[in-house]
DNA sequence: GGATTCATGTAAGAGGTTACATGATTAT
DNA sequence: ATAATCATGTAACCTCTTACATGAATCC
């Protein structure tokens, strides 16, 4: 999204700015570079250097530009996946100045209300002590995360967008 | 831990009581059960039937059953093993009329208390916006699971105590 | 007559981790 | 001299999911 990159830019941008919320090895990158770039979603080619190893530099394809933007507006249906890919959404409204983030927030919180509330329903029927309690762990998530999402979340992006 | 089951059995069991918390699919229960055998955790015998396909009946070694006893009065070091690990080891001192599950809870508090306060100076030296962001999102989870743990677990438990 | 229960598994794949492998250049 | 940086990957393994396979007995 910021223009051609090789494997070892990628590591070291995700490995500083990202690291503490979505870790990837480079392992796993190589490989996935070679993935992305089977399913058309990157293209791909060598540059040499005198002194260095060469690299192998990637671009978006229009295709693959497309998937990012359509994953990047997307709200998370999964409670379990705020904390890596909502986070991360966010990171990338706000590295790449894009607008919309304001719009993904209000969209997860109804999420999570409806969420919410699926889940209360359930709990005052649930008998069992046991399962109540399950159901009490995942209201106290959804209302904690919630909170963050207003009175953190909202303000991050918001601060991105009156700077962008 | 209440005497020999069969990997049908214990599908069955899981299934309904722990499936909301702890999901296990069949071909996953045949292959641990073969594994912990081989680990000599369990130990089987074939039972046969005349009417119903034969069964092979599980039990725990002394070993399975001082490496099960462990793990569940231990508590989680991470954060991210609470909703999973953590409500299953409730589930067990309750459904197994253990003692034990109050110190557990309160251990389980300590930590929760002490990744909290390391978050919180972290996030307070931190200058990245997004990574404080980040912090903020666990630290408003770490308090959330704090206050189930005293408002909903710690009584919870203590009635499973109570009556047994 | 058709669905569910009982009872066991195997095989392939997805996604991620850990370990291994190479080798020059540049900073300390 | 030593460590870190630059730059690429492969191989094995772990955990879990999805799909496939079988077949009698019993419930509706």
């Amino acid at each position: 999204m910021t223009g051609p990159k090789h494997g070892y830019e990628i590591i070291q941008f995700l490995g500083t700015a990202l690291g503490s919320t979505w870790h990837i090895g480079t392992s796993q990158l190589y490989t996935l570079l070679k993935r992305l770039e089977g399913d058309n979603l990157l293209r791909s080619s060598l540059e040499t250097q005198d002194t260095r190893p060469s690299k192998r530099i990637f671009s978006l394809t229009a295709e693959g530009k497309k998937l990012f933007l359509d994953w990047l507006h997307a709200s998370t249906e999964h409670v379990r996946d705020l904390r890596i890919e909502f986070l991360t959404k966010l990171f990338f409204f706000n590295r790449l100045s894009l607008k919309g983030g304001s719009e993904l927030v209000l969209a997860q919180i109804k999420v999570l209300e409806q969420i919410r509330e699926r889940i209360r329903q359930r709990q005052e029927k649930e008998k069992d002590p046991f399962k109540r309690l399950v159901f009490g762990f995942k209201i106290a998530t959804a209302e904690a995360w919630l909170e963050w999402l207003i009175k953190q979340a909202q303000p991050f992006i918001n601060e991105v967008q009156d700077n962008g």
